[in-house]
Order: structure tokens, then sequence, then C-alpha cells
DNA sequence: CCAACAAGTGAGTGATTACTCACTCTATCT
DNA sequence: AGATAGAGTGAGTAATCACTCACTTGTTGG
């Protein structure tokens, strides 16, 4: 139980925990690749290089699998911005805003990111995956707002558009040569995928 | 095949065509309720009242029932939009886009409407969901576009609010107290649930 | 050495579900 | 009357999948 009687004293995770940072990285591919109702939980296992039922020993149900993907995604969105954040120096806030928007192209470039959000949307009828997706919500957005100070409708259009680029990314509009698919990207950052 | 020869003379739809009708009516609530995956197409029997058997004599598979209800959704907007476009006179392009916002978010106060884009975007890996997606967005877009009259960057910013209208209703935040959840919610119109 | 426990799995199980098929029933046409 | 065709279904089937359980193995403290 305790770090000086365990197996593995380099780092401060035991076995276990490393096993769920493992599960957690693959449920997070697998879950985005797929969605919550389309994915089994044996294709998660199979991610993490463990077996199915190893997965459900640490994860009681796959509903607390897709949650802890949702919850690590909202972690890594986090993250991104406030290193987006720190690579202006005495900037405005619209200037903060746009650097953390070309963080967020290129963190959902190879679109893993942003497929989960949406299938977490899809999922919001359930409780649990509704709970998460409004609490990763909010941190985003008081984060921003706290961060950058930009005055409400600017972090609110921030959110819109973002919401904008998951509807061009899932209806696959990015390259098409059309008028209305040039209007709706326009302006939108997108770095080319992977 | 013919009218002339059919048991119902009354209306141009054989029978075959009602049941269609009815089908693609319960797909879209059934749906709408779980999402193409963990939607059985039982659900969608029972709710046009006759058996799964001839649910799949009309619709081959659960995807064409699925893209059948996608598209139907996209026509009744378009049909909302327009209705909404002929409520004002002689207005400006952005009087009649804030038309089209009432009409909208009327359209969507129950949800199922929303709902079934968010799953098209979830379950957009299938070509053929991709594809109904795209064309309802199409049509949606150059419809706005055309009829409002209204600049690009006007009706990129009535879609991107649309989309983060869908946000806030499946994270379900239109009525929590707190302030991130005011200010993404700010100026949002939202009818009450019917 | 042994007791105890944590890590880990193979082999189920019961439920669900997309899709099929052989069949019935009713109405119309000749 | 008999033939034909469309509307409609009951009863499958094969596959998938969330979740369980009895079990093995390796480690450690006493």
């Amino acid at each position: 139980m305790h770090s000086l009687t365990m197996k593995y004293t380099r780092t401060n995770l035991s076995d276990a925990d490393t096993r769920r940072e493992a599960i957690v990285e693959a449920a997070l591919v697998a879950f985005a690749d797929a969605g919550f109702q389309a994915t089994p939980v044996t294709a998660v296992a199979a991610g993490a290089g463990i077996s199915q039922a190893y997965v459900f020993k640490l994860y009681p149900t796959k509903e607390e699998l897709f949650v802890a993907a949702v919850e690590r995604c909202f972690t890594r969105i986090e993250a991104v911005l406030e290193a987006s954040a720190q690579t202006v120096v005495n900037g405005t806030p619209d200037e903060i805003l746009y650097a953390m928007g070309d963080g967020y192209a290129a963190l959902i470039a190879d679109r893993k990111m942003l497929m989960i959000q949406v299938h977490a949307q899809s999922a919001s009828d359930v409780p649990a995956i509704r709970e998460v997706l409004r609490s990763g919500l909010k941190r985003i957005v008081s984060y921003v707002k706290q961060r950058t100070g930009a005055s409400d409708e600017a972090v609110q259009r921030f959110i819109a558009f973002g919401q904008l680029c998951h509807l061009i990314t899932t209806a696959d509009i990015y390259d098409l040569g059309e008028d209305w698919a040039r209007l709706l990207a326009r302006n939108i950052r997108h770095a080319p995928a992977l």
C-alpha cells in the first residue's frame, strides 16, 4: 500500500496505477474511434495490452471507463490552452485567445480529442457522461475566461467557433472546393492531419 | 403499381409508402433518443406499430433507416427556416437571420431534431452517415445564405452559434445558475421544453 | 517456509440484436 | 374460381459483448 513497501520505488505509481494510466490512454484512442456504444471493452484491453477481465477489475463498468477517457480529454485540452497562453507575453485578451485557438487547432489535428467530445455529447443521456461533459466544459470556460481576461462575449464566441470546428471536421468539409464549405471554414485554423 | 389500380386512391401514397412515412417518423424519435448504435430496430418498429421484419423489408439495413431519419431532420429544419423567413417582410439580412434563429430555437425545444444531428456527427465515420450530414449542412448553409443575403461571416456565425446551442443542450446547462454557464448561454434563445 | 495478498487471465454466461425466411392473409384481375 | 401479387409477420440464427468467476503466478513480510 505504501511506497516504501512497493515493488516499483522509482515512480510513485503502483503497478495497478500504471495499468490504469495505460487503460485510460487506450480508452481515449478506442472510444474516439467508435464512440461509447460501438466500442467493445476488448478493444480497450487490446490497446492497453492486457486482458479484458483485468480492465474490468480496474474499471468496473464500461461507463466509468468512458467517463475517465472524457475527463482525460478535458485535462489535456486545459494543458494545451495553458501552454498556448504562455507563448504570448504581455498580450491583450484577444491575443491570448488567438494563441489558444492555435493550440486547440493543433491538438485536434488527429481528431481523437475532438471525436471523444462529440461522442460524449451523443451519449449525454447517461447521467455520468452528461456530468463529465458539463464539468469539463466548466473547467475550460472558467479557465479561458480567467486566464485571458476576455469579455464574456469573446469567450462565448471562442467556444462557439470551437464547436463549429467540430462540425466541419465530422462532416469532413475542410478541403471541399464548394462555396458553402469555404464559407463555413473561413478563418478556421486547421492543422493538417498527422 | 399505378394509382388507377391501387387500393387507396384517395392519396398518392401506396400502402408501402404510407408505412415508410410512419417508419421514418418513428426512426426520428427512436434514434434521437438513443443514437445510431444504441437504438435497436425493434424500437423503431414498435414506434411505427409494425413488425421488425417489415421494417427490414422497407429499409434493408439499419444504416439506411438512420440516414433517412437524418435526411428528414434536415428537411424539417429547412422548412422551419423558410417559414421563419416568411414572417419578416422587407427585412434586412440580419433581421431575417434573427427570425431564423427564433424558428430554430422553437424547433429544437423538444431536443429530437437537435439530438439526431449530434448522433449523426458521432456516427460520421460511417460513410453514408457522413454523406447525409454533409449534404444536409450544404442545404442549410446554401439556403440561409441565399435566402437572407447575409454576409459569409454572418452565416458562419449563425451556424457556429447553432452548434453552441447544441452543446449547451447536451450538457444541460441552460438553467444552471453558475457564471460560466450564464456566459455560454447569454443571448441564446431557448424555448422551454414541451 | 509459509501465509497473505496483489496482479493477472481463460473460459465462460446470459442477454441483446441485425438480419433472414418461410409462411399467411387479403384484395384484385381475368 | 383460380391465379397473382403485395402487405405483413413469427420464429428463428449467428454473432457480439458486458460482465463474472475460478483460478494461477509472483512477491513480500514474518
